[in-house]
DNA sequence: TGTACATCAGTGAACGCGCGTTCACTGATGTAC
DNA sequence: TGTACATCAGTGAACGCGCGTTCACTGATGTAC
């Protein structure tokens, strides 16, 4: 069959899209070539029509998943007053939901691990898009000098990443819901000292 | 040929222990039976007279590097003041010495993710050994009460865990640097607030 | 002490299987006339 | 407008390869006598 011209492009996006979540919810290489394109409907025969190899897939599909995080958080900070978008993201990030369902969430938690030992092109895409949500975080930063909100912004995404991936090893039970906590306080840079806690006026 | 009593345990040991080093340098998946045993200077023949699968292999790989970290941040602590010894282990563990050598360093930020995607008993049995980890952090916090150093200890273990996994994305460079130094702000809960700079005392 | 035997850690060929990739083919649609 | 042809996205069989696992065998050493 023959397709009309956008035709070819709506399917390289589909098989891209489909893969970024199932790459994302089985490991970068959890998932052959011939289950990604039957995630798009398609047949494995057809898939160098449209990559070079698999790899090339891997990478388009990493940088849909980082774009689509991008995109989310900036969705979050516009719906937010600008002083507390920071905190918005990071509370919005932290969540059960986004714990356990790794195949709509962030790509860093879930794979990025794996990619640094991947090839050095492949790392290297990677990268620039991890460097990418550095900027936008420390954006929302309002009033911080900029090398200041670039260290606090990157502060706050080792909590962040750190964060998820504890909590996915543990599970959903009770100690995964207090790494999430301790993980806010941390991306909060609340994490230093011991919390101040509400205390009873005392009697004089 | 058959050897002394303690002949086999030592061999397994040694598998295991030459394991647990390319296991966490390569990734759970990174490197096959054959390779595992020839590193041990056996061939992969003998591998089912030591473990019933593989993967009983890499959970003991794993339980092994996990213990061997635990081991480590005792003899940090031993050698520090107890008020300094959670920094130290903090400090001993944000190293570039640690993030370009996942294969002597922490299991947790090499391969965390993808141990959370594995079989429930590799899973549960990595999240164990985790919150030994988690407890020996609070354990270096003297004069905190049990709940709070329980909390610090977390959040800065996802600081600890989510910088050695952005820096090793980010490579060798500069970059890779920043990361690292911001990620010792976090998990030292500093990471909240622009950090002070030391002033030059005005004249009055 | 010396000898015959039993043991079993380790060897290496072979297995079945799934993977990434290739390739000859199909057939619906765009295009030239 | 209608028709013959060219295109090429997609199909499905086949490939070579590496993997985890099995198995018949080996031979150095511990043990029984």
């Amino acid at each position: 069959m023959r397709y009309s011209k956008e035709h070819k492009q709506e399917t390289h996006a589909r098989i891209v899209k489909r893969a970024s979540v199932r790459l994302r919810e089985k490991g970068a290489h959890g998932i052959g070539v011939a289950d990604l394109m039957k995630e798009a409907g398609l047949t494995h025969g057809g898939f160098y029509a449209h990559f070079a190899s698999r790899e090339a897939l891997v990478i388009e599909a990493l940088a849909y998943a980082m774009d689509r995080s991008s995109e989310r958080w900036r969705k979050v900070a516009a719906a937010t007053p600008p002083d507390k978008r920071f905190a918005a993201i990071v509370e919005s990030y932290l969540t059960p939901v986004h714990r356990d369902d790794p195949g709509h969430g962030c790509a860093v938690p879930a794979l990025g691990a794996e990619i640094a030992r991947e090839s050095p092109k492949m790392r290297k895409a990677f990268a620039a898009k991890l460097e990418q949500m550095i900027d936008m975080m420390a954006d929302q930063l309002h009033g911080v000098p900029r090398p200041a909100a670039r260290k606090q912004a990157t502060a706050a995404l080792t909590a962040m990443i750190g964060t998820l991936v504890l909590s996915r090893i543990a599970g959903t039970g009770e100690l995964s819901d207090e790494i999430l906590s301790a993980g806010r306080e941390a991306a909060l840079g609340r994490g230093g000292r011991p919390t101040l806690r509400k205390q009873r006026p005392k009697p004089h």
